[in-house]
RNA sequence: GGGCCUGUAGCUCAAUGGUCAGAGCAGGGCGCUCAUAACGCCUUGGUUGGGGGUUCGAGUCCCUCCGGGCCUACCA
């Protein structure tokens, strides 16, 4: 039995997450799982909330709460919402965790013994007025290139020139707008990248089956210029990990927390030790997924991100787990995505254009968006949700094909025969081809499914689909009943048992649909058809079944306009 | 500016350098009547963004131009 460790890209604290981020990262992660799971391996999927941060810190204060409980409250929220689009982690954790600070206070201990880390006296901008260092993007001001009055610290978005804070005429404050600032020293750890280059380097040349969006942005990261940078992992900030070298003070860092970005992977991890730690489960139990010299050595390691994370999760991450010098889990596959946009444009947190996650949830099941989703994830490029081909897709995969399958077999059995699965006949040479057929497209299916291929297993699933109209169109069932009863039996029974199939193979993409399907048919039987033939025998005559309700309702002309109006921008 | 990705039917996408560039949707025709006016069969539709090159052979490799997108290290 294979043992899959899978991570998804642990999603921020700071408000509800759009469609994009949910295809990104959690919705794939989470139908590899299911599959992996369905095949009967042993799955560990673990996700969490990423809480530090200054704009955690300053979504806290916008809604008036200590950041504590700030964070605390979107967790529950953003957990609920992930349970509610049916996403299977085992542990949905927190970056704010005990768990991970020990951990991340252990990494930087072990990378300071083996001599990775630099400490740095630097200059930040400081506002008296705020309280706080700001990040250069915080930092407003009058573009010395081309004179734009709204440049940021770090660039100009109108010029696109690359500023530092200092350059900026008139700077001031982007959080309170106050011009009182000034520029204080400030000392601070930097992780010797550049000492690991070749390592990293090397084990990226030996990643030759990940996606050309993965290597090539690692690659350019590592090559760029001077090659790989040093990279500050503590920040001036409250709300955080505290610095320390394991269990001990670090002498100079007092007050000062590690970056988010040094925490957050490392996330991955501590939210395995939760997992362990909310179920009873000794530690050994959560270090057998992570350490290789406690058992994770058939591990093998997928994650799931969109290709901004991609950086952090090729070089950074590897970088902390490989200069601990300690026999951590790295990565086997790392599974990017690009971005989904709306509408023709980019969907705006700030701006309220496209649809939350919550909002999507409000309107629609969460398997309409699951299913449309993945089967258009932007794996090669952008795609783009536009409401005519939302709808368009969900009414003819799933109310047509799918769910009207569903329908007439049931509709027509229990006119026939009553809601009963009937007896007598035996299969004739279309049914030996339709169970040839199955096991073609199956096969094809699962490897799909393997190989992380979404768009390719959506397609294969929907085949499969099509393959139960084909079938009863040629059966005729509705014809053979008045000729040949007993064929007609056969012809239903065969049916009724692609609806258990069906269910099976469609749970990861549609999970909540999938639980219907096996509950009508009065069945928990998941296993997986290795067999075709004999997954058509599971539900046997005399077995009762009900007629479902309508699996998918269509989408009409109306709903369609009316949220196309509603979620065109200005969020209310 | 630099780097990377991308451009294939009206739309969304396929195609280890090798038959006539294929699917789904949409459009057109026919059939069926079990079904959510659903399903099935057939079918229209292409100078593969433009141009040049390498090759026996290019959607695929090279050069160039045009369009779209992303990244560029202190947002995460």
């Amino acid at each position: 039995m294979a043992r899959h460790l899978i991570t998804s890209a642990i999603p921020y604290i700071n408000g509800i997450k759009h469609l994009g981020n949910l295809v990104g990262s959690q919705l794939p992660a989470d139908l590899f799982a299911r599959f992996q799971r369905a095949r009967g391996n042993e799955v560990m999927f673990v996700c969490a909330t990423d809480e530090h941060g200054t704009p955690a810190e300053l979504a806290a204060a916008k809604a008036g709460k200590p950041v504590d409980v700030f964070c605390a409250e979107m967790h529950q929220v953003q957990a609920n919402i992930a349970r509610r689009f049916g996403l299977s982690f085992d542990h949905f954790g927190r970056s704010s965790s005990p768990q991970n600070h020990r951990l991340t206070q252990h990494f930087a201990g072990k990378l300071a013994e083996n001599g990775l880390i630099a400490e740095v006296s630097e200059r930040q901008v400081y506002s008296n007025a705020d309280g706080r260092f700001l990040p250069d993007r915080y930092i407003e001001g009058t573009c010395p290139n081309c004179g734009y009055d709204k440049a940021r610290g770090d660039q100009c978005e109108n010029c696109t020139k690359q500023l530092d804070p200092t350059d900026l005429i008139e700077p001031r404050s982007a959080i309170s707008g106050s011009t009182d600032l000034e520029v204080r020293e400030t000392k601070h750890l930097y992780l010797r990248q550049s000492a690991l280059r070749q390592e990293l380097s090397e084990w990226i040349d030996s990643k030759t089956d990940w996606p050309i969006l993965t290597t090539s942005i690692a690659k350019k990261w590592l090559n760029d210029g001077e090659g790989l940078q040093d990279r500050g992992i503590t920040r001036d900030l409250d709300w955080g990990v505290p610095v320390k070298k394991g269990d001990q003070p670090w002498p100079g860092m007092e007050g000062k927390v590690f970056y988010v970005w040094f925490d957050a992977p490392i996330e991955y991890i501590a939210a395995t030790a939760e997992w362990a730690d909310a179920n009873g489960k000794p530690a050994d139990e959560w270090r057998r997924w992570w350490r290789l010299d406690e058992g994770a050595g058939d591990v093998r390691y997928t994650q799931f991100m969109g290709k901004d994370n991609v950086p952090f999760h090729t070089l950074s991450f590897p970088a902390t787990i490989i200069g601990s010098g300690e026999p951590w889990k790295l990565v086997d596959y790392i599974k990017s995505f690009n971005y989904l946009t709306y509408d023709g444009g980019q969907f705006s947190t700030s701006q309220g254009r496209g649809v939350f996650q919550d909002q999507a949830l409000s309107i629609l099941p969460a398997d309409y968006w699951r299913w449309w989703l993945l089967s258009h994830a932007p794996e090669g490029s952008d795609s783009e949700f536009t409401w005519e081909n939302f709808q368009q897709s969900v009414n003819k995969d799933l109310a047509d094909v799918l769910g009207n399958f569903v329908s007439r077999i049931t509709k027509f059995c229990r006119s026939k025969f009553g809601e009963t699965i009937p007896e007598g006949g035996s299969y004739g040479p279309e049914e030996q081809a339709l169970v040839q057929a199955l096991t073609t497209r199956i096969r094809a299916y699962e490897g799909f499914m393997e190989a992380m291929e979404v768009r390719k297993a959506a397609n294969e699933l929907r085949a499969i689909w099509v393959l139960g109209n084909e079938y009863l169109q040629s059966a005729a069932p509705w014809s053979t009943f008045k000729t040949d009863p007993e064929k007609a039996a056969m012809q239903v029974r065969l049916g009724l048992n692609l609806i258990r199939l069906y269910a099976v193979l469609s749970q990861p993409f549609i999970p909540f649909a999938a639980d219907s399907m096996l509950a009508a048919m009065r069945t928990d039987d998941r296993a997986w058809p290795d067999d075709v033939s004999a997954a058509l025998d599971t539900l046997p005559a005399g077995h009762a079944f009900d007629v479902p309700e309508v699996l998918f309702a269509k989408i009409t002309d109306e709903q369609r306009d009316e949220w196309q109006e509603r979620f065109k921008g200005a969020r209310a």
